[in-house]
DNA sequence: TTGAGACAATCACTTATGCTTATGTTTATG
DNA sequence: CATAAACATAAGCATAAGTGATTGTCTCAA
């Protein structure tokens, strides 16, 4: 019982002996190319003529050449194109699964961004010269998480404690609140060795963040320590913080990631007793097959974690 | 035994498998879709993953719905590319042979040009809104020849007689030789009826083209009838010809398809002996499948050709 | 004109692939 | 904890695809 065939039961192994056919100018030489009987090359093309409704070669008989008709050379040009379509998968396929090339769409929050990331996207940009790196900045997790729900990024930081069922969660370490006095101050030479009484705070003027959730977080930390926290500058960026620490104008307690270790005109201190410190966290969807860069990615920043961060403490 | 595949082992009809589980969110819904049973998308599913090597899909398992993971992200792109690009090839294949659009190469020679060739083509366009049509003149018969075996153009006018075994030859007509007169010379009262006797023109001054075959064949059909003509003007333009006939400088001989009727300033008589005259074909390439708009210009050109040519003398 | 050579089409047969049904496994849900 | 929903797997079978042998057609050369 002959069914009626249409171009979608076209298949792409026609295609191939449809170009081999018409290279060679036979089809023995066809089958030849691609290992198969003469049998088998003219049945293949006689079910991509009653596929495509066509006559796709000429066949003079003898000795001659087939040639192919219009819409041979129509189709062949399509098949062509299809194959290198397919061609063009196939090397991005290998390019995503080594992670070298592509696209990684990477979330991440302030502190992360000053020093840690830096550093991580040039490993990895050294390790996969072609791939595109994004980065997109969020104040909030919860910005963050929906994001990468969404699927509009890969990957993100996190600050822990944090816990959500859909996502992976990768802990890196953490990173304690350290307080950053001006050089030369009374509340330096109050310090022990490396450690500031974390009562001195209570009633210098500090530096503060404008409101978030890491600013919560300090000032949640020094209430627990009996300190109600008096700001007398805020900034939003953490140079500018920094700076006014070094101008003497008064203390700040941050996160050590975001400090910057090379400015001589601080002196930079644990707090006893400390702040509760921050996770820090790396984030994956969970369930769903990750981007192998963005697994790279989580490879590299625990390796940098381990260099940068404490150890999680439990 | 198992076979390494490759991406060459990807069918299209994998892709679409890819596409509608996609869609769907479910390997049932697929298989309800596609008209398979739910064990036929999971095997083509697992086949094309074993061809590209990658996992496509994630399969949470219980009811909730089957996503793609990255590398079947990348490769539905791909696979929407790939049929689109099969559906453009039906479009243009069914064009083809409706012969309602697309490409018409067609050669061409002077006298056909004038007259015989812009009706034809306003009657293909009518038919054909959408098809494209290329015209090649040349002069000589084999230099169109030429082209038509080399498939730079799919049919050519020729003048005949002519043979080529290459060639699927079409008599369209004969196209007589007039001879023009100035409306009052003395040439014009010495035509008796619509017939001019050839051995007047033995010592007119005449017009003429420059040398090409046209020209040759009439200069020989003259010789036959015993004249030797001698030119006074040669102009490779029909109405620049023309009208230097009407200006009186006078008489030219030209294919009847070449004549402007329509002009008052000159009479046109047929000769007496006539010259041989001119059988018009059309051609195309024998022993491969011409392209169904040039059968349908062949169609149209033979019915042009019983209205304006005369029936082929034989 | 005829015979040889080259090549595609076709036939009968074999093999491999793909589909179906039935069953097993996993995961969420009440 | 049992049930339901959904994919995986296995066994059997139907069909498609491949092979080898044969036939038919065309060209070329004797």
């Amino acid at each position: 019982m002959l069914m009626f065939m249409g171009i979608e039961d076209v298949e792409i192994k026609h295609l191939a002996t449809l170009r081999t056919v018409a290279d060679e100018g036979s089809f023995i030489g066809a089958a030849d190319v691609l290992g198969y009987s003469q049998a088998a090359i003219s049945q293949q093309v006689a079910s991509l003529e009653r596929a495509v409704g066509q006559r796709l070669f000429d066949r003079p008989g003898g000795p001659r050449p087939v040639t192919l008709t219009p819409a041979g050379r129509l189709l062949l040009g399509h098949a062509k194109a299809i194959h290198a379509r397919l061609a063009l998968a196939d090397r991005e396929l290998s390019d995503l699964v080594s992670g070298t090339a592509g696209r990684l769409r990477c979330g991440t929050f302030q502190s992360v961004s000053v020093q840690l990331l830096p550093e991580l996207v040039r490993e990895m940009r050294a390790a996969a010269p072609n791939l595109d790196i994004h980065l997109v900045e969020q104040d909030r997790n919860d910005s963050l998480v929906d994001l990468l729900i969404a699927g509009e990024i890969d990957v993100t930081f996190l600050e822990g404690p944090y816990d959500d069922s859909r996502l992976e969660l990768i802990e890196l370490g953490t990173d304690p609140f350290v307080v950053l006095l001006p050089k030369d101050s009374e509340l330096a030479r109050l310090a022990k060795g490396r450690t500031l009484a974390t009562e001195h705070l209570a009633h210098a003027p500090m530096i503060g963040e404008h409101p978030c959730s890491t600013q919560e977080r300090i000032d949640q930390g020094l209430r627990d320590a009996g300190i109600t926290p008096r700001y007398v500058f805020r900034a939003n960026d953490n140079g500018a913080m920094q700076g006014m620490v070094r101008a003497g104008l008064g203390p700040a307690v941050m996160p050590m990631l975001a400090v910057d270790t090379a400015d001589t005109g601080i002196v930079i201190k644990a707090l006893d007793p400390p702040i509760e410190p921050r996770m820090i966290l790396i984030a994956l969807r969970k369930g769903s097959t990750p981007l192998p860069a963005a697994e790279q990615f989580v490879r590299i920043a625990k390796h940098e974690g381990r260099k940068r961060l404490s150890r999680p403490a439990r």
